[in-house]
DNA sequence: CAGTGAGCGAGCTTCCGCTTGACTT
């Protein structure tokens, strides 16, 4: 068995990260060698430059997972990961035993259970696991290895191989429907969905408005608080109304009470000018607040952007130097857990800093909030069996400042509660105009501030945190009060908020969606797929987003509802568990059943699916004026409103879907001809000339008049490189108007030679035979001699002529002179027969003849010219061009930004 | 989204989760 050992004793330990491994190692001390994985070590094939030969032919290689068999994956070990892995395998050899101790949770068996398969130890085997790092755990870890938990591993695979079919089978719906380059997936498309629900909900939103008074109220001079705000609470025995009792709508919805107006409510302060209010009730009753459970990652990113302003990856980053310098525990942890020892470090914080009294007896546990919590870790604190207070690390800014909450947070997670009183007065009193008045006002005393001595948890909205309210006077019923003064207050009912990246990240977690490594990463890829932006630290969707949303809602219904990773987590727990099967699972969300339809279909069956209905959407009618007729829709070049005449206008890019109003459009319209230079009538047509920016660059043209036959065509021209919509004058414009230009004839054929500008830049023409010239002023200047001296040439075809390309030599193969061209696509290689374009990684400049051969030999295999395999394979072939002729399109508009 | 003239090689995009550096600015 141990046939391959050393004999040298010593053991093999692999964790998943390497500053783990360096704590772990002086745990275990001599005879132990730790290394890390560094994550996982191996992947599906992620683009076709990953694709193992062994599978390229198969329709499923794109997949990476042969879905005719069993769901079968294919893996590849990451090429920054072969280095390392030859490195594992150099120390496995010279160990006698291996422990595999990655995390204790469903991706980190699934790490240990590739470890195995790709190092193929001949020694024996072990997993190990453990859920805080102390040398206590880590030794008894070590003592009681276990094995490996295969039914957890094949959970591991349904959700990897679930991912890749929802994301490698819908995104290319997108690219077909929508625009190239997009992506769907089980996490990104539900968070790109809740950001544009949200944006909905803010267009559909109508504000209400509604007025009440606020009051300063003088309790008299024997009270330590005398002065204290107080807000009007009922007039004549109804309540009046608050922002809470309208609808979204901006309709009243509670009955009973009453809505004041501004002119009431002036009214009314008016009346009671002279009024002495009167206490008639005081409620008090107890407060009591538990200090927050200590930090997991989502909640360290929500505080790290409310107190000290960090996005959610620079929170993390920060974090990791923390974790890497061993300031910190791990930061990717959902749990909320504290060792023993990290409980006993906090709780002689606590009596050290503010004494026994806020000690509570025993110390607190945290249940877990997060349903699908895997626990692998701790919570994130402070590393040690001592906590280092923050002035004692030694650490500056940001690091400082991080390290600073997580501390305070995890002291203050075992402290006492904050207990208090929380108090509310009713003040009553007559108006002149004789309604009756009530004010209230609310006050919080604390009594013994416990946890909130430490910490105060940071708001999202500017409402009241924990710490702070009124105090107010020791009151009693039956006391005078007199008001020191009254103002009317007009109110607005506010849409809901934008999600921020931290409300995003709460909001998910809560839905079981994504998880502690990928949170910040989410944000990151629907920012990145032009999805959202930020304003400010707000999330904005694009009109992109609302199509692609709109799309997947319509037609992947099951896929984007904010239940199905809550289904998949379930499902996955099932197969943990043994109880249910990998394979009949995917077979279900691939090929469907009785009662779900499977991926497989949906993706195959996309006639129905109408692109430009589906990116068309009326502008949003905020004022009511009823059918105003525009449209919204999300074209190749952006987003614009178009009109009943079909008069369109752009859309900028940073107009926030909900600013977009009917106005706001017919403006964009106006403007979008505005924007047009008039440069003044034609000396001979009369007719106005305009300079406009077009789809491929500013252009002049002229304006026919409206009762001009339709089929008349204005002339246009292009601009020179020379020249520019601010400069250009109108003897120019009218010059260039006159192209194309008729040269001369030629004396032997008789036919005309005209000059002018096109798609290649500026050429002649004689019948069908076109030259290239070199520039666009000679279009105006060259003459017929000029003309003809070109023409007596003979046509230099394609770019052979202008770009000869490098000779690399001879190809061993074909014996054929092998050059690097540069292409439309880019650079490429070719023997004159074949031609391969240079993959990623490939460099004109340096590429070898060997390489060059390489490229050429895989195309050569392909065979000479597409080979008719049967009717299906020619269907697809189609498709895939068209997809290619739109990815063409959207390159060059691209660049032109 | 203005309208022009030929002809040259297609190949690839995309998911979620685990981890760090290696990059550039």
């Amino acid at each position: 068995m141990a046939q391959d050992a050393t004999g040298s004793g010593q053991k093999l330990v692999i964790v998943e990260s390497p500053a783990k491994a360096k704590t772990i190692a002086g745990y275990l001390g001599p005879g132990y060698v730790v290394e890390s994985s560094i994550g996982h070590i191996r992947d599906l094939p992620q683009s076709a430059s990953d694709i193992p030969a062994s599978i390229k032919g198969e329709p499923w290689a794109r997949l990476g997972v042969d879905v005719d068999n069993d769901f079968t994956p294919y893996y590849v070990v990451s090429s920054d990961k072969k280095s390392h892995m030859t490195k594992l395998k150099k120390l496995l050899k010279e160990s006698d035993e291996l422990y595999l101790a990655t995390d204790e949770d469903r991706e980190g068996e699934a790490i240990a259970w590739h470890l195995q398969e790709e190092l193929k130890p001949k020694v024996p085997v072990h997993r190990m696991v453990f859920h805080e790092i102390t040398k206590q755990a880590i030794q008894a870890a070590v003592a009681n290895p276990r094995t490996l938990d295969t039914d957890l591993v094949e959970a591991q695979e349904a959700r990897r191989i679930l991912d890749r079919l929802y994301g490698y089978e819908v995104s290319p719906v997108l690219w077909k429907k929508v625009m190239p380059r997009l992506s769907a997936g089980r996490v990104q498309s539900v968070a790109t969905r809740l950001v544009v629900d949200r944006e909905r909900a803010r267009i559909a939103f109508r504000s209400a408005s509604y007025w009440d008074i606020e009051g300063t109220f003088d309790a008299g001079e024997r009270h330590e608080d005398r002065m204290f705000p107080g807000r009007l609470h009922a007039v004549d025995g109804s309540r009046v109304a608050r922002g809470s009792d309208f609808e979204s709508t901006g309709q009243l919805k509670s009955s009973g009470v009453v809505h004041l107006e501004r002119a009431r409510a002036e009214a009314l302060v008016n009346a009671l000018h002279d009024t002495t209010f009167e206490v008639r009730s005081v409620e008090s009753k107890p407060y009591r607040r538990q200090p927050y459970a200590p930090f997991r990652t989502t909640t360290l990113q929500q505080e790290a952007s409310r107190k000290l302003g960090m996005t959610a990856s620079q929170a993390m980053s920060v974090a990791q130097r923390l974790y890497e310098n061993g300031f910190i525990t791990y930061m990717r942890t959902d749990s909320t857990t504290l060792s023993q020892s990290a409980v006993n470090a906090a709780r002689d914080q606590v009596r050290d800093l503010y004494g026994a009294e806020y000690l509570p007896d025993s110390p607190r546990t945290y249940a877990s909030k997060v349903k699908n919590a895997q626990e692998a870790h701790e919570a994130i604190r402070p590393a040690g069996e001592t906590f280092r207070t923050p002035a004692q690390t030694g650490l500056a800014g940001q690091e400082f400042r991080l390290y600073e909450l997580i501390w305070m947070r995890t002291v203050a997670s075992q402290m006492k509660d904050a207990v208090g009183q929380s108090v509310s007065v009713r003040l009553g009193g007559q108006a002149s105009t004789g309604e009756d008045v009530v004010f209230a006002a609310s006050g919080r005393v604390i009594t013994f501030h416990g946890f909130l001595k430490a910490y105060v948890e940071g708001r999202d909205d500017e409402s009241e945190s924990d710490d702070s309210q009124a105090r107010l006077p020791a009151v009693e019923e039956g006391d005078e009060v007199s008001a020191a003064a009254l103002q009317a207050a007009g109110h607005e009912t506010k849409p809901p908020a934008r999600f921020t990246e931290a409300t995003l990240v709460r909001e998910l977690e809560e839905r079981e969606i994504g998880r502690p490594s990928t949170y910040a990463s989410i944000i990151g890829t629907i920012i990145n797929r032009g999805y959202v932006y930020k304003k400010g630290s707000a999330l904005v969707p694009s009109w992109v987003a609302f199509s692609v949303v709109r799309l997947l809602e319509e037609h992947f219904e099951r896929l984007v509802s904010y239940e199905f990773t809550a289904g998949m987590e379930d499902i996955l727990d099932e197969i943990a568990g043994g109880r249910k099967d990998r394979v009949s699972e995917l077979a279900e969300f691939y090929f469907g059943s009785d009662s779900v339809e499977g991926l497989h279909k949906l993706v195959t069956e996309l006639g129905d699916i109408d692109a430009r209905e589906l990116a068309t959407f009326p502008v949003p009618d905020p004022q009511g004026e009823g059918d105003h007729g525009i449209v919204l829709r999300v074209g190749r070049y952006g987003p614009y409103v178009e009109d009943r005449d079909g008069e369109r206008g752009n859309v900028p890019d940073d107009l926030p879907p909900d600013e977009l109003t009917p106005e706001k459009a017919r403006d964009l319209i106006a403007n979008q001809s505005g924007g047009d230079v008039e440069l003044g009538t034609h000396p001979e047509t009369g007719l106005a000339i305009v300079a406009k920016a077009g789809r491929y660059g500013p252009y002049v043209t002229e304006v026919l008049p409206e009762d001009a036959p339709k089929k008349e065509k204005p002339r246009t021209a292009s601009l020179f490189k020379s020249m520019s919509l601010e400069e250009i004058t109108l003897e120019q414009a009218v010059q260039l108007l006159t192209l194309p230009r008729v040269v001369g004839v030629d004396p032997e054929s008789g036919e005309e030679i005209t000059a002018q500008n096109g798609r290649y830049g500026p050429y002649l023409k004689k019948g069908t035979d076109s030259r290239s010239i070199e520039s666009e002023e000679q279009l105006l200047t060259i003459t017929l001699d000029e003309a003809l001296r070109i023409y007596a040439q003979p046509k230099q075809r394609g770019r052979a002529a202008a770009n000869p390309g490098k000779e690399l030599g001879e190809d061993p193969a074909s014996g054929n002179k092998v050059t690097v061209k540069s292409g439309r696509f880019g650079y490429y290689v070719t023997d004159g027969e074949y031609n391969a374009t240079l993959r990623q990684g490939d460099d004109h400049e340096t590429i070898t003849l060997d390489r060059a051969a390489e490229l050429l030999a895989e195309k050569r295999a392909k065979g000479p010219a597409p080979q008719k395999r049967g009717a299906k394979k020619t269907a697809k072939k189609s498709t895939a061009k068209k997809t290619t002729k739109k990815a063409t399109a959207k390159k060059t508009t691209a660049k032109k930004k």
